[in-house]
DNA sequence: CGGACGATTGAGGCCTCTCAAAGAAAGTGG
DNA sequence: CCACTTTCTTTGAGAGGCCTCAATCGTCCG
């Protein structure tokens, strides 16, 4: 961000022939969870305008990170990233794992630093959009400031939930929860909700929930030998996601 | 709420006389921390139109609860207020506790309906914020859109620490923080920085920090007894911030 | 004055962490 | 393609911080 000249909006438009290939918002499968959900086919095209291009960020690679001077929010298109904050101690804070179709920086509006640091977990692709552009259009587009409103409320509301589970789970009930939330939102996503691949360490997940990282691998252990998840490296297979939610809430029907 | 009929807004706006007393924005000691901040004397009265009334909320009363449709934000004038989610045991996990000059609401944009409730915590007073209303004013001023956003995002700052503190904390970290944060914000509204009142009980204390009763009562007299911090009933007095705040870094002076 | 609520203090137990080590997987360089 | 290193994961044993249970005390309020 900061090695570049800020004049990306300067560029001109792309040649038709191209358009595909920029990757427009209507042409994305994230556009009905992203930011562009609820627009008409004009408003989304002055949307797509704003946004410069479409990056990627390898696996391990940082996104932004705390301090960096905010210009940009960021829709995933493609891949996964986690957020966390840095402790006084120097060690990470996991606060987030973001998936396609989510918005990445929206913390840093406040203050007009990031608050936090973005990393990819896997090659990825997002979309840049220049803050300030945004803005522009929020002007003329009620209903793209509604949307933008519906989505930082809803990272308020996850946030909150998130502060539940880690005040007021045990551990066995904070990774039921944990997986059952990863399933809900690729169930979203169109792809399975009962198998798919963890994209973090066991570490990350440890670190996001509160937990040791041997918590963590003995109870994925644990639901594995009760037969409630079927669990080899990264790929995991909820195999009875009903118990998998009663557990989560509270209910252990082991015990 | 919505026991009201949504006329509210058809009031005849009231004779010069009673302007005082209807407690305008201009006229609030809060205005530099609130909505208004940063807002012209114009754009500052427009604000005041669309802003109902002052509601009185009574020790323990509910501003809003669980499930509530959402109309109206809620910008406190006075007092104190605590927001929580109920579990699905029907116990409550409290998210947050808020202050004069803070926005009540905003968890509920999303969905439409509030995520969590909010109770007084003693005798209070807030502004309501018919937020169709409010969206029709960001159409016509940017720099009051620029503030909401810049505080929905410290929103969502604000709780990224707490994550941060639920997780890598020890019990006593978490207290020292929790009393250096409360003294931060007392101090940005003009009151002393080193002594106050608590307004929530140590349970309420407990409950946001994931402590029992019990850890918080013993940490308090430890802290009394190590001479950092004074403590009789609610009356707290911050002897020593500096210590409290090493104490709260992970650096423990005693030890 | 008495009941309810909140706060404090003590004793004991449990859940989860820490420490330690080894196995498995993935990536690296020859 | 293989030896090597690094990283990730698993498993075990033990310790400790915080919770739970229980009782007492102080305060507020009807």
């Amino acid at each position: 961000m900061s090695s570049l000249p800020a004049s990306t909006h300067k560029h001109s438009p792309p040649p038709v022939n191209l358009h595909a290939l920029r990757a427009s918002c209507s042409a994305c499968s994230m556009h009905q969870l992203c930011l562009p959900m609820g627009l008409d086919q004009g408003d989304m095209q002055r949307l797509d305008q704003i946004i410069g291009r479409r990056r990627r960020i390898k696996r391990d690679q940082s996104l932004y990170r705390m301090g960096d001077a905010f210009d940009m929010l960021y829709a995933i298109r493609l891949g996964h990233f986690k957020t966390y904050q840095v402790n006084s101690n120097g060690s990470q804070q996991i606060t987030g794992f973001q998936m396609a179709g989510e918005l990445l920086g929206m913390d840093a509006i406040g203050t007009g630093r990031h608050q936090c640091e973005a990393v990819a977990l896997e090659d990825s692709e997002v979309c840049e959009i220049p803050f300030s552009r945004l803005e522009e259009l929020f002007q003329d587009m009620p209903v793209l400031l509604r949307q933008f409103h519906r989505i930082m409320s809803k990272e308020i509301s996850r946030e909150q939930g998130v502060m539940l589970t880690l005040n007021s789970m045990s551990a066995q009930q904070k990774l039921a929860a944990f997986l059952v939330n990863l399933s809900t939102r690729y169930a979203t996503r169109g792809y399975s909700a009962s198998r798919f691949q963890l994209r973090m360490t066991r570490e990350e997940i440890g670190n996001y929930l509160g937990l040791a990282v041997e918590s963590v691998s003995r109870l994925l252990t644990n639901f594995k030998k009760s037969g409630v998840i079927e669990v080899n490296h990264r790929d995991v297979e909820l195999c009875d996601l009903p118990t998998l939610r009663a557990v989560a809430l509270g209910n252990d029907p082991c015990a």
